[in-house]
DNA sequence: GTCTATATTTAGATAGAC
DNA sequence: GTCTATCTAAATATAGAC
């Protein structure tokens, strides 16, 4: 739990040592290491999603791997830069899609603002749609974003990489919504986090509570709901009512 | 993070050995080990809410209580017993309090339902307002509640004591929105959750996302506007826009 | 890049004196 | 009910042979 107070855990390779004698022209290197590396990255994914950060060693993520234990020090130096990759990777992709999926919601639009659907599709698509193709993967990476998402050093650690997404979805949604007070938009935001959350975590409590009428691992299902839910909270801190 | 194979780790005290001789009138007994059970749960409550269950270690939280390690052990057998305890005694409170809150707008109601936001006031009322008043001990057990809430392996332990309010609530928010599909409401009823956690976890985003416009710590300020938010989205799931 | 072997620290849990 | 002292297992991290 508390840091070496020794010098830092520096790893021996560099940070981004891949591809420097490719200069391929395509495909993947697949130099000797890679794989392991990706082995590794996978089963941090699912160990940490299952468990949390703190609650999987280094020894359980590398035999899930099917590699030695020394690897994981070999290839990211320490645990915390390990998570670090394992979210990255990812988060790229997310955030890369999501800004496209608004700015062709702006075109669409035209002069006007995009409506609140078409901006909190934007930002659901890219991720649930992922999830709601079954593949594990993702759904890894949903269960650990939502471990991450509450808790102070983790949040902390990812925002680098997850608050500039925020900033393109909050300014979007300040136009849809013009007589919405600037507070609210920001809390607004945070309940659309807090919603999709519930769909990454998974726990299964839906099927506890609903008896199996609902199910965690339906996410299709979930975002019929999701995204009027999130649309129709949205829309009720710009209007008067309250 | 493994489970002990050997023999389970049984408490030599019983579960609930207290008040035994206390056919006293009234006020705490206050005997010689409840003042060290109460710095116990008190500094685990801080600890868990930090770092996470798997986070610290019974040295930190012992430390911080300023009692022995051994009395950890003690007083409440293994680690997973002490999460246990630490939840339960808060959590019966705000369930208590939830159920009656509901009674109340019932009888308000009259003939009628009780209005989506009385239903909705109801459930997140009994928990944020003691939040709001910056009690330190209840800011601790949102933040811990906010962490178990997206974990499968704590939900599960949690579910118990948890579930029960569910229902209720569940019951209600039917009766509210007669047009909503059964399945809507389920999920509705977590996305609540979901943006409750928001507030609960307090992870310090929105003052970064805000740049200090909004506070992770004004719960009363979260509290309006997740009120209309959630009512909101809860009646367009009832409604037949989408 | 991978493995064996191990250093070092820290974890949860207890035995037994007081 | 509390403390000292420790057991045992498990953690992260690394050195060095291959």
């Amino acid at each position: 739990m508390k840091a070496k107070s020794a010098a830092a855990p520096k790893p021996r390779r560099p940070a981004a040592p891949r591809g420097k004698t490719a200069a391929r022209t395509d495909r993947a290197p697949v130099r000797r290491g890679d794989t392991t590396r990706l082995s590794i990255l996978d089963a941090a994914e699912r160990s940490f999603a299952e468990s949390g950060f703190d609650g999987v060693s280094l020894r359980t993520i590398t035999e899930r791997a099917g590699v030695d234990l020394a690897l994981a020090n070999y290839h990211f130096g320490t645990k915390e830069n390990l998570l670090h990759e394992v979210i990255a990777r990812r988060a790229r992709i997310v955030h890369d899609e999501r800004v496209r999926a608004l700015e062709l919601a702006r075109l669409k639009a035209g002069t006007r603002s995009p409506s609140v659907e078409a901006i909190v599709i934007a930002f659901l698509g890219p991720l649930l749609r992922r999830l709601a193709q079954r593949d594990a993967g993702w759904r890894h990476y949903g269960s650990l974003v939502s471990h991450l998402d509450v808790l102070p050093k983790f949040t902390a650690m990812t925002s680098g990489v997850l608050d500039p997404t925020a900033l393109h979805f909050i300014n979007a949604l300040r136009l849809a919504l013009p007589k919405a007070p600037e507070r609210s938009i920001y809390w607004g935001y945070m309940f659309l986090l807090g919603a999709m959350v519930q769909v990454l975590s998974a726990t299964g409590r839906i099927e506890r509570l609903s008896r199996g009428l609902c199910r965690s691992d339906d996410v299709d299902g979930a975002l019929r709901e999701l995204v009027p839910f999130v649309s129709g909270g949205l829309r009720a801190l710009g209007s008067d009512s309250k």
